[in-house]
DNA sequence: CTTCTCGCGCAATAAAATTGCGCAAAGCAA
DNA sequence: TTGCTTTGCGCAATTTTATTGCGCGAGAAG
């Protein structure tokens, strides 16, 4: 499952754009396109790639606004938490979550057309399951946001290219 | 600008799987291929659909650690913001940046390869501008991440269908 | 030195995107 | 109501891109 220099180029350009032509990639990464398509496949099967997906102005579809909501809880069981994550799920609005260490136990992030809608929101979510401690902070502005992760930390095989 | 329940129907799928061929959405959706196709466009040109992308495995490129940071700062002005948001372009690691209300002035996600990396990236960043009060905490497992917005809220015309 | 494996690229084939055109329904003005 | 205009649909090319089959050459293995 190793990367090489050539597949992370590919890696960053289908990243930023997805729709790119197999053929521009390739000349881009000095391939031809059967090399660079098995290996954009590879990489499919292998994983790496997950998904190809539209991104969405959050503005254009009346979800401009983010909250990042805190929970605390006193249920540290394996069970409760798969019920909250079940509860979650159901909850388009709710568009990351994370189990955290430290001061918090749960951390999500929230997209709402607007305050209101995110009071709502919130008396959905505690109808549906006990939560201690809630605590909500507002975004008032994304200053940056990318799907793009870096790869200069992927395991790189044939470092001499 | 507006969206009807067709337009809805076609985002929703191309968030999921932008890989899909027009043909079969429009199938999906009761159109043929060139209505859906130039649906799509439309709402390319609007920017509501702002770019395709493929979507990696984190841990498969060795960024399985996210973590949560939080600055305070003493320095409230335009200026400053600005210099700030241009140091954390700097930083591929850090994929999301918000000015938030409340107690945190700026929060932000960083994906590490593990806590050393993320000390690293620390280092390097309060070294390249200084930062008043910085407080991480990190996730111990994402539970839910999509790219994919909820378009429950979107504007919507010709609502009878 | 020979054999085997791996990855490359060319050339054909298949699939999907894109365009041109005509048709019909809905809005609008006379 | 009638006739004009606009808008959105779908069929049928045409163009672009993805996908496959095949042979070649370099380097690893024996």
């Amino acid at each position: 499952m190793a990367l090489d220099k050539i597949d992370r180029k590919i890696l960053s350009l289908l990243q930023r754009d997805a729709t790119m032509p197999v053929a521009e990639i390739g000349r881009k990464v000095g391939l031809s396109t059967t090399p660079c398509w098995r290996r954009i496949q590879k990489m499919e099967e292998d994983g790496v790639i997950q998904r190809r997906v539209a991104v969405l102005d959050p503005a254009k579809v009346n979800v401009g606004v983010t909250v990042f909501v805190s929970v605390k809880t006193n249920e540290h069981n394996e069970a409760w938490m798969r019920k909250f994550s079940g509860v979650i799920d159901e909850f388009p609005e709710v568009v990351e979550f994370y189990r955290m260490s430290g001061d918090v136990d749960y951390l999500m992030r929230v997209v709402v057309p607007d305050i209101g809608a995110y009071d709502t929101f919130y008396k959905r979510l505690i109808s549906k399951i006990n939560l201690t401690d809630v605590s909500s902070a507002f975004a008032m502005g994304q200053i940056k946001y990318t799907t793009a992760l870096p790869l200069d930390f992927a395991i790189v095989v044939d470092d001499d290219k």
